[in-house]
DNA sequence: CAATTATAGTGAATTATTTCACAATAAGTC
DNA sequence: GACTTATTGTGAAATAATTCACTATAATTG
């Protein structure tokens, strides 16, 4: 039944879009709830539930036709469209996710790479765009980029943050170590930070906690 | 009041704790719950209630004691303590890794590093020591590593958590798009996806979800 | 020092999410 | 074709998490 979507049941089918991305790639056809559900490690009936609210797709008896599931989560959840992206901080970590096409599906695509160390620019070997840090905001509206990573050092975070929102950035990926709260309604931010996972996956096993 | 923790307090505590960490570098001496919730992205009613799961310990009319809460939650969560941890794939995303000590806080400490490829264990260069994958379950169990970072290519991932499993490891935060269920329950597991942060984002912004 | 303001802690109420149980239907088997 | 098995979709029940409202106490102000 279609109506609004609890946000964990959000984080879950963007999961199993991503498998289903995977195995139509192998030439699968079909798959159930319940290999589903072992695939992204939870129960059939939450994989059930969560695709419930997008209205019926599945075929009782028979399980779910992969190309047309994948379609109707993508369309669901925006999840269809090409989406421009671009990079901030072209440096170790920066340049490496650029240059791995890979990692971005064909839903993504990197358009435009920034650093405020003119030399980088300069020397820098790839056939993506590449911008001085302070047309951030002019690039991003002219070509109208909808996704960032950020790979600066934790004391530039906030002044280029500043700049993606003035831009018109929806979504953020943010790699520093400086972590990012949304002040906008409009903007949606992810914070990675291996020593922050490190230490959420320690609690757990501290805690035991399954 | 001591009790069991709910698992979306486990994670805002492990910020709260990274936040302190912070705050007690510059000097800082108490901070009230408004001021740890805005920085965090969270309301205080929260940030209040999370931190009594673990008893009392700041000062009604005056706040928390950053020293005091930072220990505190610290060594509930065992976040006080040092652990080991090692990287498996040393190529470019590795290698940035491993060589970037200041991604892991007092914390944690890189202590091997593992490879498949010969060449690069020969050529690398590092303090930290490194040796050939076939050997990770033996080191694991022999410098009684905890944590591991796997940065290989998507295909080599289920048998490195095999080993690294083999080997006891208790937590592992994995960078490659194959992404990991634990089938132990002693192993907690941390997938790390652009496109699939990306994948969220886009829903969360199509779906207009705050 | 009296009044005011800031703040932690917490039981209770509310809201959100997950789990369950089962009806309905498709596919497979003999 | 009758019987068995596999499977979805979903309302209802159960659990979990968040928010609220209020008490008590510390700090600050005049
Ligand atoms: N190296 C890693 O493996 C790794 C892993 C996870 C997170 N991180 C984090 O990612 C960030 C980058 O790490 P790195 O190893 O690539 O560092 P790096 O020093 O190699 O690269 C940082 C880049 O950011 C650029 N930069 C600095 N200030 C800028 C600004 N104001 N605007 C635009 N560009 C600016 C620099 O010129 C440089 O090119 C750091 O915050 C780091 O903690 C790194
Ligand atoms: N490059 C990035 O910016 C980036 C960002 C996020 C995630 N990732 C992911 O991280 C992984 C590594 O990316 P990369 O760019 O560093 O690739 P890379 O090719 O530079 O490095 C991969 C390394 O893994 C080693 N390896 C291969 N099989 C192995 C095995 N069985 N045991 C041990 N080591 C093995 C290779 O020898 C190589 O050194 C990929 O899965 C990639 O998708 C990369």
């Amino acid at each position: 039944m279609t109506g609004r979507i609890p946000k964990p049941t959000t984080a879950r089918l963007c999961k199993v879009y991503s498998l289903l991305d995977e195995l139509e790639k192998y030439g699968e056809r079909s798959i159930s709830s319940h290999e589903i559900g072992k695939r992204i490690g939870v129960r059939s009936h939450s994989i059930r539930k969560d695709i419930s609210y997008l209205g019926e797709v599945g075929i009782v008896g028979s399980g779910y036709a992969i190309e047309k599931l994948k379609a109707h989560i993508g369309s669901k959840l925006g999840l269809d469209l090409e989406r421009k992206a671009c990079v901030v901080g072209l440096g170790k970590l920066g340049n490496a996710i650029m240059q791995n096409e890979k990692l971005f599906s064909n839903n993504f695509k990197i358009v435009a790479g920034f650093d405020s160390n003119i030399n980088k620019i300069e020397t820098i070997v790839t056939d993506i765009p590449v911008y001085p840090a302070h047309e951030i905001t002019e690039i991003i509206r002219r070509d109208a980029i909808e996704l960032a990573v950020i790979t600066v050092p934790g004391h530039a975070v906030q002044e280029i943050v500043g700049r993606l929102i003035a831009g018109g950035i929806r979504g953020i990926v943010n790699f520093s170590p400086v972590s990012i709260s949304s002040s906008d309604d409009r903007v949606f931010v992810s914070n990675i930070d291996i020593a922050g996972e490190f230490r959420f996956l320690s609690a757990l096993f501290t805690l035991e906690q399954k």
